[in-house]
DNA sequence: CGACTTTGACCGGCGC
DNA sequence: GCGCCGGTCAAAGTCG
């Protein structure tokens, strides 16, 4: 482009120089020409700075062209300060300019890409051609752009999209082992990318909710092969195995919440390597994309390092986004909260269980307890809503029945769209306008900024999953006489396709008639990545009325989670 | 009889 | 180094 430009002006040169050879060849004609000659003159002189100004470009651009490929050919040798000073030379401001997207382009090289995606990078600086890949490198660019030091305000992108590019390539072992067993650390020990980061702890996702039954049924085949009692919890842990294909390393822990013997706490750890049954779709999807959403929001707290984001939450208007990190104790609020933090694991809860403030529309107030030692993630629900809806975990079956919910909710929930990156929580959003997060500092963030983040939050597919599948759960699991699949599964299906609806409505045959069975969601697991040396939790809360909040110390939510 | 649960023992990580 | 604790194993028991 800037190459063609020059090109042009090159062009226009030459033909000024003939028109001057032509009239050097032709001085009888001097006097008519005069007045041109004049203008002609400021012409040439503007040629001539023209000319000068395309040299320096050009050789700055040659210049820069070198210095680019070298920086590629060398790899991930160079920090992106390093590339960008190296790149950057005393030109003008457009040629900064230039530099900045150059510059950037590197960064993304050196910020993670694979080889392929590097190739693919190159290729783009080359030809131009390839817009997808273009835009990939452009994403992961900004991504790294937010995470870098010099990062402004203009830190558009939160980085809980699923840029799992790291994500990706790090976690998506289907087989990913998660216990810390000898007979894990065997299986391991052939997997590449996990035994190479040994600090990497596997992401837990642990549900809370009402229930009588001593387990929830998700829809999977479990076989109990322990039962302990955990120090600070009167009640046992039971451990259970999935048993639905011999070498499937999910597992989960169910316990009692202490406080609360009503609330029982599942938490499930690793990756189904094997087809599920279609009722059990839903709870692996919520859970694995709820540990997806950790680890992203992993990612993300430790890019939160402007100053600026603990005060995004008035911004969006009452949602509370919790991300805060332990070293930081910046706490950055977005979907009312309440946190817990286990000792060793990265885990995300989420919460069916509802504040006693759910009644009223107020948001909960955020509850950030950190772990010490890891940081912590927080994202939960609770929705005004939600209160309107009969909570009956427990003593009835929850299987998707036939009658319908109370418009209130369904309406609200309706708007999950598929192109509601802006639905779910512009739902909320709108909802919740007039409120204000009671926890919600006053905010003097700009609000592109905030606006950035919710974009970005709400484009966020693992949070729209997780989000989905967690009021899909709930509404289909607490509806008055746990009715009524056809009012809500057809705004789910809608904005996530088939798969969810026809996985909603298998669900709904094939349920089984556990007091706390309950379908979450589908598929894929994205969940444990590696990205953090540090664990993180996160927690959903889907406000029910009548329960406790979530934890509020880190001890308290120790004893209930791990 | 097979599948599942119970339960004490064992192991490894971690803090003191 | 020692003890605590969480997690797992595996033999014995239970159930359908």
């Amino acid at each position: 482009m800037e190459v063609a430009k020059r090109t042009s002006v090159v062009e226009d040169n030459r033909k000024l120089d003939q028109l001057d050879k032509m009239e050097n060849r032709e001085p009888g004609k001097e006097q008519k020409l005069s007045s041109t000659k004049v203008e002609m003159g400021e012409v040439r002189e503007e040629n001539e700075k023209l000319k000068n100004l395309l040299t320096r470009i050009v050789d700055d651009y040659r210049s820069l062209q070198t210095h680019y490929f070298d920086i590629v050919q060398q790899g991930k040798g160079k920090t992106v300060k390093e590339a960008s000073t190296a790149i950057a030379p005393p030109a003008d401001v457009e040629e900064e300019q230039e530099l900045v997207s150059l510059s950037l382009g590197s960064t993304i090289l050196q910020g993670g890409l694979s080889k392929r995606e590097e190739k693919s990078c190159i290729e783009i600086n080359g030809n131009k051609e390839d817009n997808k890949n273009e835009e990939e490198c452009l994403m992961l660019a900004l991504d790294y752009k937010f995470e870098g030091p010099s990062s402004k305000g203009e830190a558009n992108v939160l980085s809980l999209s699923s840029d799992n590019s790291f994500d990706d390539t790090k976690d998506e072992d289907p087989g990913e082992p998660w216990p810390p067993s000898k007979i894990m650390k065997n299986m391991r020990a052939g997997d590449d990318d996990l035994s190479q980061q040994p600090q990497v702890k596997k992401a837990r996702v642990s549900v809370r909710a009402r229930c009588d039954a001593p387990t929830m049924n998700d829809g999977c085949q479990w076989r109990k092969y322990g039962q302990k009692i955990a120090k600070g919890n009167p009640c046992p842990r039971a451990y259970y195995r999935c048993t639905v294909a011999p070498g499937c390393p999910v597992r989960k822990q169910v316990q009692r919440c202490a406080d609360d013997m009503s609330i029982l706490i599942t938490t499930y750890e690793g990756t189904h390597n094997h087809p599920l049954p279609v009722s059990a779709t839903a709870m692996a999807s919520t859970t694995s994309a709820a540990a997806s959403m950790l680890m992203s929001g992993s990612t993300s707290s430790r890019t939160f390092s402007t100053p600026s984001i603990s005060s995004t939450s008035a911004s969006l208007h009452g949602l509370n986004f919790g991300l805060s990190d332990a070293s930081r104790s910046r706490p950055f609020f977005l979907p009312t909260a309440s946190v817990s933090s286990t000792p060793s694991y990265p885990t995300i809860t989420l919460d069916l269980t509802a504040p006693p403030t759910s009644t009223t529309q107020s948001f909960a107030v955020n509850r950030l307890t950190s772990n010490p030692k890891y940081p912590s993630t927080s994202f939960s629900f609770s929705s005004p809503e939600t209160s309107t809806i009969s909570t009956s975990w427990s003593n009835n079956y929850l299987g998707y029945g036939s009658q319908l919910y109370s418009k209130a909710p369904i309406s609200s929930f309706s708007n999950i769209g598929r192109h509601a990156q802006d639905s779910i929580l512009n739902s909320y959003l709108q909802k919740t306008a007039n409120l204000k997060a009671p926890s919600t500092s006053s905010s003097s963030t700009p609000s592109f900024l905030t606006d950035s983040i919710a974009k970005a939050i709400t484009s966020d597919p693992s949070f729209q999953s997780a989000l989905a599948a967690a009021i899909t759960s709930y509404v289909g699991n607490h509806g008055p006489n746990q009715a009524a699949q056809t009012r809500v599964e057809a705004p789910v299906s809608q904005a996530y396709g088939a798969k969810w609806g026809d996985q909603l409505n298998s669900s709904s045959s094939t349920f089984s008639a556990t007091p706390c069975a309950s379908s979450f969601l589908s598929s894929k697991s994205n969940g444990q990545n590696s990205s953090a040396q540090n664990g993180s939790n996160l927690t959903f809360s889907l406000g029910f009325p009548s329960s406790q909040s979530a934890s509020t110390s880190p001890t308290e939510n120790k004893d209930r989670i791990s």
